[in-house]
DNA sequence: GCTTGAGTATACGGTAACCATATACTTTAT
DNA sequence: ATAAAGTATATGGTTACCGTATACTCAAGC
């Protein structure tokens, strides 16, 4: 038998916890002296084993109790292979949760690699992307409406999603209608999703907003004249990609969000 | 812009999360209207990501705070880099779990398909076990600490322990003295730790012990009895091992707690 | 323009599962 | 026999919320 020091010790637990569990029934001593002292087996570990488990998956100390002091076996086995699959979901979230980690320090690394106040014209590749319906001229409530109803949609799929955005059509580019977005979209690493959009392979030129999406206008002034000193001009649509860039070190301003912009673009003749 | 009610619903948590949060600041509406309606942007959605997958990995809602304020680019990535490893050792605490589970509904089946008030004789193959340091004649408290570093020794090695227990020798129970136990010992699925002791194959006798492993002279004595009604007697040493069932529905004690006693026997020529 | 119903903010209280600390007592080791 | 180490109880505090009541605001329909 051993003192609660001992089986906190054991159980690799605060002695704190031991009274508590005592005091609402959970796990009691086998012993205790007349003194008040309490005094623990060691086959004890094995419940302690249990009760830690059952927490971990997040039952609250109530329910365990109704759940170990339960006779109803079917009851037992039923939750147990229930949890059982909770614990399934409990490693893939785990390992959603790796991936955002290892996304988000590539993002940061490059950030740290390029200069958010320079404007840049590249080659891209063909990329297939995931569109919502179109939402152009919905109202502001019915956008908002969707695009919860598209982000729900996508977190069912469990889906580890790379980056996300909205589309923004040649014309409204062309007119000023910067805040006229087409479609929301996103890109993720394994194609799960059946309906996908091609983001055609060329020239675009790459942008950084930085700050809320309301000033985007401005952003997309700059890059225009800078497209008309470099001898380009926009052919084609805008894809503007929400990052959350953990260090903000790089940024002026207090918020970490920045608006990757990507514009279609071709050469002068 | 969203208001709190839809922004709560994308995000999946309860608005007066979104209070809170704001409250601490951690992630504050970007705008409040004049009237104190908090308007929230999509944007934002991936900020409450990582805070929710920080939190999902155990960090306080001040160390986010902290962390997310922080311009410290390295700081960033090291905790990043120390968080990812944080999340392995999770997923292997879960995947553990899901052991635990599967092995408490092997127990309950086999417990409910056999009488544990019945004792009988069974060939059983050889095993290899785990033993831990000798402890007969030891010290009440000597040995309660050697059980201690040994479960911890166990427990450090991420095995996952098929059943544990402990071992008297044959003198003893001749003698009767019951509660002088000789190792502790563990059954794991892989066998990962390299000093490993042969349980010897042949016939044992099998019984239940319900209750404090204070009594078990009890079942001990009935096991004596049964042999010799039947014609058997003991040859080798014993080996308890300890069981929690979660379902006590067989049982008429109110503890889980069984043991089950195993003693090596021959028939009597 | 006015009403109405749904949504929002604030405040206050409460909860779970502990942790820290102070005080008084008990064990155990020497 | 005595000191050091450990134990129990009580109390207050903590974190991260949740529930509810009250007063206010917004958006939609008539």
């Amino acid at each position: 038998m051993m003192t609660t020091g001992e089986f906190a010790d054991l159980c690799e637990v605060k002695k704190q916890t031991l009274f508590h569990y005592d005091e609402i029934g959970l796990l009691e001593p086998e012993y205790k002296n007349e003194n008040g002292y309490r005094y623990y087996t060691i086959q004890q570990a094995e419940a302690y084993s249990v009760i830690d488990m059952l927490k971990e998956i997040g039952m609250s100390l109530a329910e365990i109790k109704d759940f170990l002091h339960s006779k109803n076996t079917k009851k037992i086995t039923d939750l147990l292979t229930e949890k059982e699959k909770l614990v399934d979901i409990k490693i893939r979230k785990m390992q959603r949760i790796q991936h955002l980690i290892k996304n988000q320090k590539r993002q940061m690394e490059e950030a740290s690699q390029l200069d958010l106040d320079q404007f840049t014209i590249e080659d891209m590749k063909v990329e297939q992307i995931v569109l919502s319906e179109n939402i152009l001229n919905y109202s502001h409530k019915d956008i908002t409406k969707m695009v919860i109803s598209f982000m729900k949609y996508v977190k069912q799929g469990e889906i580890n999603v790379e980056n996300w955005g909205a589309l923004i059509r040649h014309e409204q580019i062309e007119t000023g209608d910067y805040l006229n977005y087409s479609y929301f979209y996103l890109r993720e690493n394994q194609l799960h999703l059946t309906k996908t959009f091609e983001k055609k392979a060329g020239k675009y030129v790459i942008g950084y907003h930085k700050g809320s999406y309301m000033h985007t206008y401005q952003t997309y002034e700059q890059i225009k004249d800078y497209l008309n000193e470099t001898g380009y001009r926009i052919c084609g649509d805008s894809f503007e990609e929400y990052l959350y860039l953990m260090d903000g070190s790089s940024l002026n301003v207090s918020a970490n969000y920045v608006i990757k912009i990507m514009i279609e673009v071709e050469e002068n003749n």
